[in-house]
DNA sequence: ATTCTTTACTTGTAAATACAAGTTAAATAA
DNA sequence: TTATTTAACTTGTATTTACAAGTAAAGAAT
């Protein structure tokens, strides 16, 4: 008896101690993904310029303490995502993207063109309610209990509007989303910051489709101009979540850019 | 004397041999990259089905005589490629992805589709000829003094004109290429399997357009009809060789499928 | 001086090993 | 029976070691 309590109480604090160290103390994070981070700033922050070679894999190793292989998989995570081109024999050459709009990488519109130049405007608030009836994805059972956070933007570039951008979220998780301010900060920032939520990569469809008269008086385009449609499901840290956006694009001046 | 002549007969015979050996003998492909050749091909023709687990990563080391390391090698680009989504503690489930047009995958469009729906179409046969003056990518000086090799295609998926594709690539290396018959052989098939040329990945540029009057003649459109042009850049095991595609798409349909 | 070879350096592939961490189902306790 | 724990899986991270293969520059032979 007297174990049993003491075992109860040993895995009472062993769960608050698990609770505490998954939203508080910073969640280990591997050292690739460390390398990874540091190198990545490095190129955005022009440290590493275009055409730079990176230092070598094992001029890595010593400077950050990891062995080769850990180095690799950083490395190959960049080359992945376009940071770098890797040839053998030569070392990892700086590759420094998209200069155009670079909706299609992962993190979102905000960290892809940079914050600057990019202003929101909230056509419609976050405001919860049921999954409209033909969504363009197909719903899991647990998405469709939850219902959905709805909301519609416009974003514009140096002050011409460029992007409408809708936006759902299965309500799963994510208490007091509705109140909070969408204006300045990105969604993606929001989710991450205050939520964990980490957008990990998804899939989308693409299309042309001329501008209905909503769409056209909020982009400031004449009606039938062609606008490009991009339905995008991302996929989250959290298996369960995933955030749906329905975008229309005004590529007139500017295109959309993405590696393959 | 005797030792240079010697010497040099060794050397003559060296590099016929390097000669034999990179033009016919099997160049040896690595075991990650076979792994993963034939775990796609299985994906592909539903011998592992939508939402199946894959064999564990220690099983497939017993089933193919590999270590895990390498097993793992495979299963990163299956899941970078999305034809799996790896979850741990469970295993990697089978992603099966574009069911629609996934001309945004790596390997262009014929292998995307399945070669039985998609039929070509030659509007203008291969011809050599200079780059043009405005050119939608900036070339390399070489790019640039060898010439270009240019072509017109319409691919038709169910009998129905649905890309409008225009071709350029470099003269690099590429002997009685304009003599060859491009009608049913996807032209990726031809490079890969007479010149040893492998698309690894590119990017691209993404615009909603109306149609020009030739573009809607050649997709059997209305003019001025939104569609959707994609100017490509695609970059091979040959770090000096580049293809190009300016490719206008009839989205009314199809959608344009990717994953980022 | 020029050409060729060697050498040193780069990334690529592969094995063997160890432990961490997430998932699932069987075994165990109440 | 029901809830909990345990054990047996899964993938994730990391080290160590070895050699293959491509690149480029220093060095040697002509």
């Amino acid at each position: 008896m007297y174990l049993q309590v003491k075992n109860l109480i040993f895995t009472f604090y062993f769960y608050i101690f698990l609770f505490v160290s998954s939203m508080v103390i910073t969640k280990t994070i591997p050292q690739y993904r460390r390398l990874y981070e540091i190198l990545k700033k490095h190129i955005l922050d022009n440290v590493y310029k275009e055409e730079d070679l990176l230092p070598s894999e094992n001029e890595l190793c010593q400077l950050y303490g990891m062995t080769r292989p850990t180095v690799r998989q950083a490395l190959s995570s960049l080359a992945n995502d376009g940071y770098i081109i890797k040839h053998q024999g030569k070392g990892s050459i700086v590759h420094h993207l998209p200069k155009e709009i670079g909706i299609l990488s992962v993190s979102g519109t905000t960290s892809a063109v940079g914050d600057r130049k990019l202003k929101t405007k909230i056509i419609v608030k976050p405001v919860l309610m049921k999954w409209p009836g033909d969504f363009m994805f197909a719903l899991t059972k647990l998405e469709e209990e939850s219902g959905c956070i709805y909301m519609e933007r416009v974003r514009f570039l140096e002050d011409v509007p460029i992007f409408y951008d809708i936006s759902y979220i299965a309500n799963i998780n994510l208490p007091r989303i509705t109140s909070r301010q969408f204006e300045n900060k990105s969604l993606f920032r929001i989710l991450r910051d205050s939520y964990w939520i980490e957008v990990k990569g998804g899939e989308q469809r693409i299309k042309s489709v001329p501008a209905t008269s909503r769409i056209s008086r909020l982009l400031k385009l004449k009606k039938e101009q062609p606008v490009l449609h991009l339905e995008r499901r991302m996929e989250t840290n959290n298996p369960d979540l995933f955030l749906y956006s329905s975008i229309f694009c005004n590529t007139e001046k500017y295109s959309i850019f993405g590696r393959f």
